[in-house]
DNA sequence: TTGACGCATGCCGATATAGGTATATGTTTG
DNA sequence: CAAACATATACCTATATCGGCATGCGTCAA
């Protein structure tokens, strides 16, 4: 067989640590191919690959300008990613469980004030 | 060059899924190889290999136990992801915001409660 | 239209992987 | 000591990857 392709789902696309700097870099807002290159200091090829990548596992959104083309992120596919690691983080951090409790009463608080919950 | 190592960090150990698995079933407590060969319906040199990445990039411990060998989960490796990924929550939840001034919030509270905040 | 620009893609090579099967190492039992 | 058990490791093959380099394709400017 082999590893699973980096397409295959955000765990793999994301395990490159390029491609979690140019994730990082688009944080800010939309950028070009250019300017991920200027940021990375990569060459081109290689960045219009990674974005390939990320692309397929719906990291990132694209957007034509003229001559020019605008990657955006998508955070959407690394939920699963923070949802499994997240059933982890009590075992590093001993007070996460208040934090847990601390959600639970927002949860509540949230369903008791209603829709009307302006902030 | 070709990908990173698995056994580079967390990131590519994870990228696994029967890894993930593997951590998931151990989340339970200890467990000998064979229990998980059961669980996961995997090979035993399979299961040996893969606790073996997990080993090098610390997110199992080993403790031998006659002819057995029982490992367990150690989140640590863990918490470079997870701070990795929350970064991006805000991005697919709305109310992180929220959450993020109640663990504020939650933060000064115990400031004030001092070193004797039992339960 | 020609040329410059911006980006995507094709090809190449080296490498680590994951599963399969066989076997080595260490431990308990008789 | 021998046999059974539990786990680790060695070897093999197919495969996808990542970087480097060249090139193809669409877009804007003169």
């Amino acid at each position: 067989m082999a590893r699973a392709a980096t397409t295959t789902d955000a765990f793999n696309a994301v395990a490159e640590p390029r491609r979690r700097e140019i994730l990082d870099a688009l944080a800010g807002g939309e950028l070009a191919v250019g300017d991920l290159v200027e940021l990375l200091g990569l060459a081109q090829p290689q960045v219009s690959k990674h974005l390939r990548v990320l692309r397929e596992v719906g990291l990132v959104d694209v957007r034509d300008d003229g001559r020019r083309r605008l990657y955006r992120v998508n955070g959407a596919p690394l939920r699963a990613v923070h949802a499994w690691v997240s059933r982890y983080e009590r075992l590093w951090n001993e007070r996460f469980d208040l934090v847990d409790d601390v959600l639970d009463e927002l949860t509540q608080a949230e369903a008791q004030a209603g829709p009307d919950e302006g902030d």
